[in-house]
DNA sequence: GTCATGTGTTTAAGATACTCAACATTCAGC
DNA sequence: GCTGAATGTTGAGTATCTTAAACACATGAC
């Protein structure tokens, strides 16, 4: 026990440059990486393989006690594809509404042809319908981060248990969700039937 | 003159780490931030004041020597007002079209009420007119750089001098602009009467 | 021409980031 | 309780970045 040490070895450089002075903020780069990697289910050794760096600098970068280099930053999100700029402005704790009740939706067409607003009108959201069918145990994986904007969808039949930004709900027909598809996410049919859903995302240009 | 050493000194670090094998492309720093100063009119040595770092520090990023900390590269853009997600994603040459003559806009009105479109159609854009007078030598100074998105604009009496992204025009009554607002960009009235601008840019949200 | 001033570049010394290996802790499994 | 494996943290050493000062070159004043 005669390794009590206090704690502060590498002078805490980037403990004022970083979070101090600034001009324009710069964002916590330790807890962002640290929530982007647990949002994988990544351990430090894991994600420093992928990156090749060591997880010693991972650990460093996640407590801030260092300030990466761009270079080292770019192999580190590497390890997810992200870029920097992405990361910088990546909203990891998404304040809009992710998860919608069925109820909650707003019904803009009835009889023949009958549509379901998801999240609160269309607000300017230019984004492309699409159609899926999960067989009973599909999974995606949890590595399926895409740049490509949002992502939104409705179960029609059957059940799906989705993860976003590390949360996990089991959504059921009429159930529908809405995320920044640069959140990882996962879609698994726990159920035991197909599970059908009518999703839409942002499309290639604008 | 003894001192013919041929040239690479520090071992090209960033050479391959940065520009060689990666998954996302990381654009060119070096050429990035000299084309930013430039178009600004600093010296390495003026930039460096504004940034607190020395001028070797910026000469070194820009040959791509060194792969820059965040926390210093953050300093170097705190010297204008640009983040380092912006810096990495602007597109410092502008692709689109920049300058319009009178006759290359579309009237899209007659009579009474008349619009004359910048740009192809209106594509998605969601701009804010404005309207705007400068008085002879008025000038904004070259230190306008923005956030904020797009920005557009017709003469409508008067003579303008534009510069925008390091490229000058004297606009006069009928010629029109149209430019990403993060490229800095000045306007001097050098002419002897009022200079009248209908401009737009992107609404505060969305 | 010479000086003074400005530019971008280079170098050696110092500060910081990064690696490697060891450490402490937790959690299963027995 | 005791392993064994996995996790995040730490320290010493090395590689890299950053600084400060000098260098080479250009331009304009005199």
């Amino acid at each position: 026990m005669t390794k009590t040490n206090p704690r502060p070895f590498r002078r805490a450089h980037g403990g004022e440059t970083l979070s101090g002075d600034a001009d324009i903020a710069l964002p916590d780069i330790g807890q962002r990486l640290r929530e982007l990697r647990t949002m994988h289910g990544l351990s430090q050794r894991e994600l420093a393989k992928r990156a090749g760096v060591t997880n010693g600098t991972i650990s460093l970068i996640e407590q801030n006690r260092i300030s990466p280099s761009i270079g080292s930053l770019k192999k580190v999100l590497d390890g997810f594809p992200l870029s920097i700029a992405d990361f910088l402005t990546l909203d990891l704790k998404p304040r809009n509404k992710v998860f919608y009740a069925a109820k909650e939706l707003r019904e803009i067409g009835a009889g023949a042809i009958s549509f379901r607003l998801v999240g609160r009108d269309t607000q300017g959201r230019a984004i492309q319908m699409m159609h899926e069918r999960y067989q009973p145990g599909a999974d995606t994986g949890q590595d399926m981060l895409s740049h490509t904007g949002e992502e939104s969808g409705i179960v029609v039949s059957g059940l799906i248990e989705l993860t976003v930004g590390g949360e996990t709900r089991t959504l059921t027909a009429g159930d529908a969700y809405y995320f920044d598809s640069r959140l990882p996410h996962r879609w698994r049919n726990t159920g035991t039937i197909d599970c059908v859903i009518v999703s839409a995302c942002t499309p290639p240009s604008f």
